[in-house]
Parts: C-alpha cells; structure tokens; sequence
DNA sequence: TCGGATTAAATTGTTAACAATCCTCATTGA
DNA sequence: TCAATGAGGATTGTTAACAATTTAATCCGA
C-alpha cells in the first residue's frame, strides 16, 4: 500500500501547495488568489479555499477577513528554536514508541521510504528531498500516535520553510542512515542520540 | 476592545464549536453532522465545513473522507504529557519575551483579563473559567509571537479537553494571581517558576 | 497638483443545488 | 437461518451563482 493514496480534491491540493510552499515557489507576503488555483488544479474555489484554510491553520498561510491569505513570514531565530526543541520532544517520544511496538512491516516500509530519500538525494531534487524527509520522520510519528500527527506536521512545516540544511545531500542520508539502523536494531538509545542531531 | 470581536461565520462557528467540545458538550467519537449544526448557526453548510476543518486541524475532531467527523478520542496519559511539556516550552518563551517588551496597555488588557478569570471562578462556571484560562494564556502568546499562536492554540485545546484540574477554582485563581503578578513586576524567574506549575 | 468622494473592478464570503459516496435495511436465494 | 444483493435514504463533496467587502481607478473641485 502506497502511503495515502486515497485522496479528494481538497486533500490533493493542500499538499501540492505545502510543497510548493516549502519548496519557496511563493514569495514571503506574497497574496493567494483562490481563483487562480481554481484554474490551476481544474476544480472550483470550494476545495482551494479548503486547501488555503488547513494551511494557514498550519501557519504556511496568514488568514485576514475579506483579504484572503498570504505567505507567512519566515519564523525569527528564536521562534525556530522554540519549534525545534517542541518537534524534537514529540519525535523522541514518537520513535521510543515506534521501536517498542513496531513489526516486520513497518520496518520494511521504513526502509522503502530511506530508499526514497536515498533516490531523491542522488537526483539532487531539493523539493523531492524535502517532501521525502517529512514523509519519512511523519510516519514513525503517524504510526506511534495518531493523534499527534497534525501537530507535528504544523511544527515541522514551519520549521522547514528555509531549510537550508537539506542542500548537503551526503549529509542527510548519512544521518537517516544512523537512525533508522538504530531503529532495526531496537536500540532507542542510540536511536534517539542520531535522531537529535538530524533535527536541528 | 473586546479580545477580537471581529468575525466572519466560520470563525464564530469556530470558536462556538470550540467551547462545546472543551466543555465536554458532545461525546467522544460521537459523528458530527453538517446539516444539524448549520440549522443551529442559522447558515449553510460551507462555514460549518470550514470551522469543522478547522477543528480537525487542531485535533479536537478526525475527518475521514465521506464519512464526515467525529469527537476525537483523548490523549493517553503519556502522550498528554508530550502536549503538556510542549506548551511549557512555548509559553515560557513567549512570556519571556511578553515580560521584555509589554507596555502599559499591555498589562492593562493583562488585568482585565484576570478579572473574567475571576469572575468566572466566582460564578463557578467551568466553561467559562476554562475560556477564560485559555484567553489569559493565549494574550500574551499571540503578543510575543503571533507566528506561534495556532501552534499554541491547537496544543492547548487539546490538553485541555478533559481538563479535571480547573475544577478547584480557589486554587486556579491563586495560580495566575501568582504568575501575573510575577509578570507585572517583570519578574521573569518568578513568572516562569510559576507558570510551570500552573500549566500541567 | 493634490486630496477626497464616487464609481467600477476584483476578490472574498455565502448559499442552494447537484453529484458522488456511504449506510441502512428489506429482499432474495440457497 | 443466514449471507449476498440491491434499492433508498442520508451524508458528504463539488460546483456555479449571488452577496458583501475590499481594492483600484476615475473624476471632480479647490
């Protein structure tokens, strides 16, 4: 099973924009017209202004009555500190209960999903790498609590809007590499130690 | 001026929906139809989709596609701890910096605001001492960093649905007496020793 | 030329109707 | 008796039109 295949029109929208987003196809300020990506993704404003609507709550997009939304400015250093240490707790706890419950499956899937990180790395597509590192980190924090997900994903997509780090391909695969072996192995320890220094 | 008077439907819808699933108005995993809550906001089923998104967003509800949503389940005790360490450490960033740059009015709106608070625990009304707690902690995070106020706002909303604590309102009225009074002396040590034990 | 009112265009907010999907439950046939 | 089937009703998903609001342009008069 692909991981979420099964989508409607307000769903595929919203992450085709959030990649488009995070990927800095949009200038910061910059206004979203909803028409406009009406015509784009071939529906009607409805399923955008969904789309616009879970994005701003992910503080992507800023809202203001009858002006519609914009790009949100980039978090100051401070602020980004603030979300990585948050994302860096619930990650933790996500992965310690990841490797206590996890069967054979799930670990297949992890290394399907490093082999896809590992793909995008060698194309040197830097949205592709991106979207494959959230997809990667989410599904340990999907699968641990389900409940958690959208709150990590709120953090990890504000944090990533100038992810600077990811452009040293070499370096990203190296340090999933060292958690997910970690992960095989069931050593929490360890795991969390790699995890730590590949989240910052 | 009111603590954002100005809304549109769906913000209202929103908030309204909000207070009910606080306050334990709908039972958990109960399905939450579209067409009975726009009879009972008197609007058509667009703004409640849109507040209903909104919620799901911020964990309160789970959508399932065609089926609709329904209450989400709570947190386990484990996870409410992950939420809980997780607001501390935004909200001890914010009033750090709320305490920095606060001006007159600022503590001004940061009394009257105490005084609701209070006012509801005379009235020992749990919804409202509940609103009311969540308007006071949210002020000062939207003034120190209105990039974070979603992030916060979601990780409360979700601590908070079954929020036994509230109920000893001499004591919820102490708490904040204490952290306030902290703040108004610009006290950061203080108001932070305080909040942590407020916030749990 | 400038500032302010007025109109027109663009954009968002809301609605009601229609399409697609899911759920219930009676019917059927073995 | 019981599982499979298939209407039908209920519910969600989408659309296009309309209303309300904001933004831009135009027109004045001093």
């Amino acid at each position: 099973m692909q991981y979420g295949i099964k989508h409607n029109d307000r769903e595929s929208i919203c992450e085709a924009l959030r990649k488009d987003l995070l990927t800095g196809k949009f200038d910061f300020e910059q206004p979203i017209r909803e028409q406009k990506l009406a015509e784009r993704f071939g529906t009607s404003r409805g399923p955008v202004r969904d789309a616009l609507l879970r994005l701003t709550q992910e503080g992507v997009l800023v809202y203001e009555p009858n002006k519609g939304v914009r790009v949100n400015s980039p978090l100051t250093d401070a602020e980004r500190d603030v979300v990585v240490s948050m994302r860096l707790r619930l990650e933790k706890f996500s992965l310690e209960a990841f490797i206590r419950d996890a069967k054979k499956h799930h670990f297949l899937q992890l290394s399907f999903l490093l082999e896809r990180l590992n793909s995008a790395c060698e194309r040197a597509s830097l949205p592709e790498v991106a979207e494959c590192d959230l997809a990667l980190h989410r599904y340990w924090v999907a699968q641990a609590s389900p409940h958690l997900e959208s709150l990590w994903l709120g953090l990890s997509v504000r944090m990533t809007m100038k992810y600077s780090r990811l452009s040293n391909y070499r370096q990203v695969i190296e340090e999933h590499n060292n958690v997910i072996h970690a992960v095989m192995e069931k050593d929490v320890e360890k795991a969390l130690f790699y995890l730590e220094e590949n989240v910052i």
